[in-house]
DNA sequence: ATAGTCACTTTCCTTAAGGTAACGGATAGT
DNA sequence: ACTATCCGTTACCTTAAGGAAAGTGACTAT
């Protein structure tokens, strides 16, 4: 594979958009938590905990905590007994989709090279 | 945000996929030694060493080892004196630039949102 | 003989991610 | 009073990522 195009480098907003993006995504439980919302819709503490199996409560405590600090998630407190918390995603966490497509769509077919070897 | 649809969960296909995919880009330099070589063509490692700045030595090695075993690069020893190796994409790693282009996207939306908190 | 280049490797250290297990406050049921 | 549920927190430990600094081996130039 020869040089492809000879852009100038990617501007430093670039780097630090696709920095961000993967710290984001990066780590052992995001995708999963991200993945389990999506999929089911609101969910309460305890069913998070129940989905992500191997999770333990203070490390999803933790990812929700950094999940909501980038505003992927919303965390309300139900007025129950005992108290129960909703988590669901925010509008922006959709902005995510063509990003896990993308990453789908190479794992498999890294996959696939990857076992040809 | 409500639920969304309520397709059955992803495929467990699917999901290796998506973590393979992303523990492929994640850390501190893999998708900078990429960039480099993207933007630069083939590379030295000499020069890999001062364009990804703060990157030392053992930690480059490491690094390209690793994209090497999952045939993203290719590692070629040159007849020259001193010795020098040269680096350069596969056409596989060519597959990554849909991924890398959504996540710089989402990135750079995902950095407007927290600015603005 | 000495010093320099290149591509690493080795040793040692710090930091951060993640796991285990137990505990805490609020509330309710029996 | 005792137990249970829910959502966490706290304290402690292990592992892995990554950084700093020096060394190695093959070769060359002076």
């Amino acid at each position: 594979m020869g040089k492809l195009k000879c852009e100038p480098d990617p501007s430093i907003d670039k780097r630090l958009a696709l920095r961000d993006a993967i710290e984001l995504l990066s780590g052992k439980w995001k995708v999963c938590i991200l993945s389990n919302l999506y999929h089911r819709g609101t969910m309460r503490f305890k069913d998070i905990l129940e989905t992500s199996k191997g999770i333990t409560p203070k490390v999803l405590s933790k990812e929700l905590q950094h999940l909501e600090d980038n505003l992927m998630i919303t965390r309300t407190v139900n007025n129950t007994k005992p108290v129960t918390v909703s988590y669901a995603l925010t509008d922006h966490a959709g902005e995510t989709q063509p990003v896990i497509s993308a990453l789908i769509l190479f794992g498999l077919s890294h996959r696939k090279k990857i076992k040809n070897k």
